[in-house]
DNA sequence: TATCTAACGTTATATCATAACAGTCAAGGC
DNA sequence: GCCTTGACTGTTATGATATAACGTTAGATA
């Protein structure tokens, strides 16, 4: 893997600008209270470091980074915060990476599809609006009851495409 | 995880079927040939393997069955036998289980979706013609250039519900 | 048959993930 | 305020999944 570098705020415009970052904490720590859950300073910090990263990552990337914040060191840190992100609706796991992102619309409910980009490793989080409902009737017809579901494309972003061109 | 046990030919009838298993082997065989590959001992013992499991397998189930009849007994023996059965299209693989399947429609080229049934186990591959679709509109409208995509869904199938009812 | 390449099996190691337990802290009842 | 209670944190230890690298074997081809 030779991941291309696009620099700040270009493969994931949505969430990687620095502004948004607080507004989707603020919102965050909103949510996470509304289901009478805590955003303690580990998993705000988690979600943070999600925040800013480009692509997915890694839990063993995130320990990394806590770790060296002073917060624990060992694997349990970094998988706690990081599925109590995803159970609340603030992050995603990108199974085919081993990875996690920051949800880019957090505050709705929604299903999501994630657009992997082979050359820049970046993910992007679509709308699966219509893939989703397709994937309902899928299952329907096969007389399956539907909980969750994951979307995971992979292929080459926009930007990747064009530099390639 | 407690999976139910619901016996032979119940979750899965499409492919643990004795009698299909020898058809789909030969017709495996053909088309590994027309691909310019080979289908030696180890790999058509593989996907036989993964023809009569119900549901999926993970790579150390399938190295341990490989290993008690003479072939090796290392995991990349295992692993290397399912990449090239999910290479050719005779096989796929199930990132949220970390475990692979038997392509119940080999023969010509589709794309998959899978139900995955919570209670039982099972692994469902439904078609994803329509989910497919949905996705490819989806990516288009992202600029993003599609490849492969994975499609995996978490529930309860039909006979588990009826049996739970 | 000589040669070449694909496939096999091995050793070793990398990578990802969780079980179990002890100490700590925050919230609510008294 | 103080204590109880449950959630949270950090640790040790281990389990589960996956691949790199290399020498050997076997099949295809000339």
């Amino acid at each position: 893997m030779t991941p291309q570098d696009h620099g700040p705020g270009f493969c994931c415009a949505d969430h990687s600008g620095a502004a948004n970052v607080t507004a989707i904490l603020t919102e965050a720590e909103t949510r996470a209270r509304a289901q009478g859950a805590r955003l303690t300073p580990v998993r705000r910090r988690t979600l943070e470091i999600l925040l800013q990263a480009h692509g997915a990552l890694g839990a063993y990337e995130v320990l990394e980074k806590l770790s060296t914040e002073g917060f624990g060191s060992q694997p349990p840190v970094a998988y706690r915060a990081l599925n109590f992100l995803v159970d609340h609706g603030l992050a995603h796991r990108i199974r085919r990476l081993n990875a996690f992102t920051a949800c880019a619309h957090p505050g709705h409910d929604h299903r999501a599809a994630f657009l992997i980009c082979e050359s820049c490793n970046s993910v992007t989080e679509a709308d699966a609006g219509a893939v989703s409902a397709a994937l309902d009737q899928a299952a329907q017809s096969a007389g399956f009851h539907l909980n969750r579901a994951t979307i995971e494309a992979v292929g080459q972003c926009s930007a990747c495409r064009d530099s390639a061109a």
